[in-house]
DNA sequence: ATTAGCACTCAAAGAGTTGGAGTGCTAACA
DNA sequence: TGTTAGCACTCCAACTCTTTGAGTGCTAAT
């Protein structure tokens, strides 16, 4: 494995990514930089061949990069990420929108911005919920027997239900419920909302105020809701219009996107790229993923990402994604200067049951 | 035009949604209810080909449907929609969650249910707020110069939103600011929450409190959200998996499938059916969309329908989405039993603008 | 008015042919 | 020993030619 091999290999990659068709030893011998016969480099691609970095479609067609291939040039042979300043500016420009910012629009707006740049589906796991508190519990009427309970948390998430009861609370009781909750929940870290926790809550509550249950119910499923990682999808439209993609198994996948995201989520930090080899597993054959962790304070907090087919331009792409990551990163660890809240609480029980 | 030519007529549609193959005279006189032979049949569709319900795509095949055959079809042959007692059953689960229901989520499940039934794409177009009024405008604290304005409908919609304010606000002016919303915003009807009304309260709040004005901003967005109709969209994949559309078409609709609203709520009452057959629309060639508005009391209050080939089981999907429409419409309209609110005010102007 | 019979049409599928891009191998060369 | 020109070989892709058969329209008989 020489330096001229690794030339000739990247230059293939490059080759076949541009044309989308097998690359042949006399294009490559004409490329600047090579300067070798067609013969020579022949040679080299059998090599190359034998190493299980290129393939033949067939005997008398050009090569074409392996799955290993593009591993080996995507981790050592692609000149590296960069992102010249005025595109950076066009990023900016995308991610930004008319209004103030929240961080579910930030995110909304990357997901799209990804898809539109890279020509390819682009989608966002966030849980960053997770590493919030409660900051903020309320029942509010609203109108005849019907409630709606509110839950907001430090890092500006709002979830919100209306719930239906068998009657209507008196002013006492609503204040008294509204205090129980404030006391139990506001300053409790997200992730500390467990099924359990929220049962045990139930529990001391339901003695009291057994007409309340449909309110602590809904309570319940709104912070299973924060605790969900949310999925952002766009760009199903260009996994579409991509050739070397089976439409039958782009349908599959989109119908299984929800299994997206443990696999976002196994994802160590930094750039990673994975390919769909395995045709058992839902994810499109012949595509490949390009994804990122984005943080908040210390924490990953979500993972974003590309899914496109696995002849893609990496060398523009991956910066993209590593720009947007990054931006995503700064501008939610900005915005939560503010202090952290109580820090995590890791106390189960509960605190003063009312007695009304 | 004899009962003979129509039974054709029909025989040839219903044969040709069934295989997707040009239909023959030899098939068509083979079936049950012909009883006449295929060079009789040949006569009657060179006559029907003639008054332009059927078309050759070559000499030597068979006879396809015109779109003119096709609404020939629906409005007159098609043996009358119905639903079996059974099927009824499994529809009403599937419109079913396990947990309350609110109006959206049965948007939702009728929306996913009608792609599934159908294998076509499904949409929903919502502005059952319109009709509705606000009962309920809230403004929350929710951390530091950061509040959550609340807009609750009579329908049981709810919008939030957080906004950063220059300054915290003191208990009174909090108090005093909800007083002054509650008072101008309470019992009117979302449909008077026009930009102009919105903007003369802006008005009248700034002289006194400039310091709010991203809450009033935010409070105007809120209602423009709920003026707005929602969209409901499902079963894209459905259209790929479509031979006879156009991917590249299918791409452009889905990525302009806002403008289906309007077409959606041009609609007239009760089922209709169109047809893909301009080239400059963005709606798909050779595709139908059947639609059925869905009321609420007295009012319609949305559109529901689905799109797809038009090579479609008209006989056997038009059931499905009258029994949605008629459904939703029950469900909806029982669930608001209650007193309709204020009616509508069409008072435009402020009541007591805060002194504070 | 209906039908059997027949000549006609034409897309689709298959068989044979050709062209050319690309290969591997060999022998000559630096 | 590494590189290169030359050449025979392979095989896909494109093309033509032929065949097949489903389906038609027309005509004459019933």
């Amino acid at each position: 494995m020489n330096e001229r091999k690794l030339k000739i290999l990247a230059a293939v990659v490059e080759e076949y990514v541009r044309t989308g068709e097998p690359v042949g030893s006399k294009v490559i011998a004409s490329l600047p930089g090579i300067g070798v016969s067609a013969a020579t480099v022949r040679n080299d691609m059998a090599m190359l061949e034998q190493l299980g970095f290129l393939e033949q479609p067939h005997t008398s067609a050009g090569r074409v990069p392996t799955i290993q291939g593009y591993r080996l040039y995507i981790e050592e042979l692609m000149s590296p990420p960069s992102l010249p300043g005025e595109e950076r500016q066009r990023l900016d420009e995308m991610l930004a929108s008319q209004g103030p910012m929240t961080e579910e629009l930030l995110i909304e707006n990357a997901t799209t911005a990804l898809a539109e740049l890279t020509k390819c589906a682009a989608v966002v796991s966030d849980f960053s919920p997770q590493f919030s508190v409660i900051s903020k519990v309320e029942v509010i009427p609203a109108g005849k027997r019907v409630y709606v309970v509110l839950l907001i948390t430090s890092g500006g998430a709002i979830k919100n239900k209306s719930c239906r009861l068998e009657f209507d609370l008196t002013n006492e009781q609503l204040d008294l419920f509204s205090g129980f909750l404030a006391e139990n929940l506001e300053g409790v870290s997200v992730a500390d909302l467990s099924d359990e926790r929220m049962e045990n809550l139930t529990a001391a509550m339901s003695a009291y105020m057994m007409t309340m249950a449909p309110l602590v119910e809904g309570i319940c499923e709104l912070s299973r809701d924060l605790r969900q990682h949310a999925l952002t999808f766009r760009g199903e439209n260009n996994l579409f219009s991509c050739e070397e993609l089976d439409k039958m198994e782009i349908v599959r996948f989109i119908e299984h996107k929800d299994e997206l995201v443990s696999l976002l989520d196994s994802s160590f930090s930094g750039i990673q790229v994975m390919f769909g080899e395995n045709p058992d597993s839902f994810v499109i054959g012949n595509s490949s993923m390009i994804v990122s962790k984005y943080r908040k304070g210390d924490h990953d907090v979500g993972s974003l990402g590309i899914i496109g087919p696995m002849r893609l331009d990496y060398a523009k792409v991956i910066p993209y994604i590593e720009y947007f990551s990054q931006k995503i990163t700064d501008l939610i660890s900005e915005e939560s200067e503010s202090p952290p809240g109580a820090g995590s609480d890791t106390d189960t029980g509960q605190k003063a049951p009312p007695n009304g």
